[in-house]
DNA sequence: CTAAATTTTTAGACTAATCTAAATTATTTT
DNA sequence: AAAATAATTTAGATTAGTCTAAAAATTTAG
């Protein structure tokens, strides 16, 4: 068993992993977990010793097979209370982070299986991000952005690449949610900003930059 | 803000409170939490210090009305994620106490408030004991046991005194779960052991001790 | 009402997690 | 390739919570 710290490094480790190929520096997991470079030193030792990660010093860190399916688990957690959240109390989805982050480390796995059956196993957060199956199975995400969208085309909205509470507040102000469909009216040469369309006919204008971490599928599909 | 080990501490001395009008003493929490005499001390040094209890050396602590509301607070989480485990997550009602230890300390007030609403805001938990109030106010659990009941009379069964594990996994076994209804066939003289019969025409006879824990109200009430 | 037994508190130490500041290693620049 | 810069680790302290063993206070018994 591991205290809920320890949860927290491993699941800020294997998030930073899954971006970059290279081993998982320290000062970027202080950077994600708000602590200093000293203290992330302190735990890597710990978790290294727990065979949860492997650790050479000076050298970075990955994430073992074993670290890595407690870091999965906690994600799928954190996943499911979301969806918990939002669908069965009607939290907004740029609200429930904060609280799936206490939830994910309380609740037992039966508890969770309980839950996943409720909700009706669903496979993606409010964020459209993958939740991981019991076995530790992940879907995967939807790849393409409304910036690689085409004139003229409709997209329904999955989820987002950029999680914070600023970019899904404006998100939720412009009523761009996931599940809605946008339809691409006119794309900007100069700055590839683009006008779009709503399903209730409100026009907007975003920029590259937001289109870029608005992720979708095909109308349709 | 306190932390989850004071929450213990608070709750712990909130329910000793409720059973005797005297100062709760070192070792009853102690006992209670699994702890040593010793941690205790210590703990009611920090909470007096921060007015939740009052506390004076070797004569025992009584919890103050800020202390109190905290604990009241927590004892509504612990009662409302007991009727979601078993309502919502089809939990048996044995089961649950454990995983509300741990639900109770990370649920925001605003997390507490939409699941009260989503479990239509119930007055009492799987065990019968009464849910607090937003405002701290807590109904009257019945008072009346199967013990003080009459012969060829019929009880709905609300809740228990003993909420040991062991006693509700007997109940649990023999059928004797709240909401179930009883008639009482025959009471012995001698030891108050009682004959009693359940909806489906089981019979079984059960001691005055489990009699005397278990909570009842006239049927049809 | 004193003596024994019990309860409570204090003293001192330990673990987990954290921090600052100093030292060490690695990387980049010139 | 040496010097400067940046990243990482170590050293030493701190806080929260806990423990054991010893000391002090209270309660109970004779």
């Amino acid at each position: 068993m591991q205290t809920e710290t320890e949860e927290n490094y491993l699941k800020a480790i294997y998030h930073l992993s899954a971006k970059r190929a290279e081993p998982v520096n320290t000062s970027s997991i202080a950077g994600s977990l708000s602590t200093t470079s000293a203290s992330v030193t302190d735990m890597l030792k710990k978790l290294a010793e727990k065979n949860l990660i492997e650790y050479e010093r000076y050298r970075g860190v990955r994430i073992t097979r074993k670290g890595e399916k407690i870091a999965i688990n906690i994600v799928r957690k954190h996943r499911l209370w979301e969806v918990f959240l939002t669908q069965t109390l009607k939290f907004r989805w740029d609200e429930v982070h904060s609280m799936a982050e206490e939830l994910e480390h309380v609740s037992s796995d039966e508890l969770i299986k309980r839950l996943e059956e409720y909700l009706g196993f669903p496979r993606f957060d409010p964020h459209g991000d993958p939740i991981p199956d019991l076995t530790g199975k992940i879907s995967a995400p939807s790849s393409l952005t409304l910036a690689g969208g085409e004139c003229d085309k409709r997209y329904t909205l999955t989820g987002v690449n950029d999680h914070s509470v600023s970019f899904l507040q404006y998100l939720e102000r412009t009523g761009l949610k996931p599940g809605i469909t946008v339809r691409i009216l006119e794309i900007q040469e100069y700055d590839h900003s683009m006008q779009i369309e709503l399903k209730n006919k409100t026009k907007l204008s975003i920029s590259n930059d937001v289109a870029k971490n608005i992720l979708v599928k095909n109308y349709g599909e």
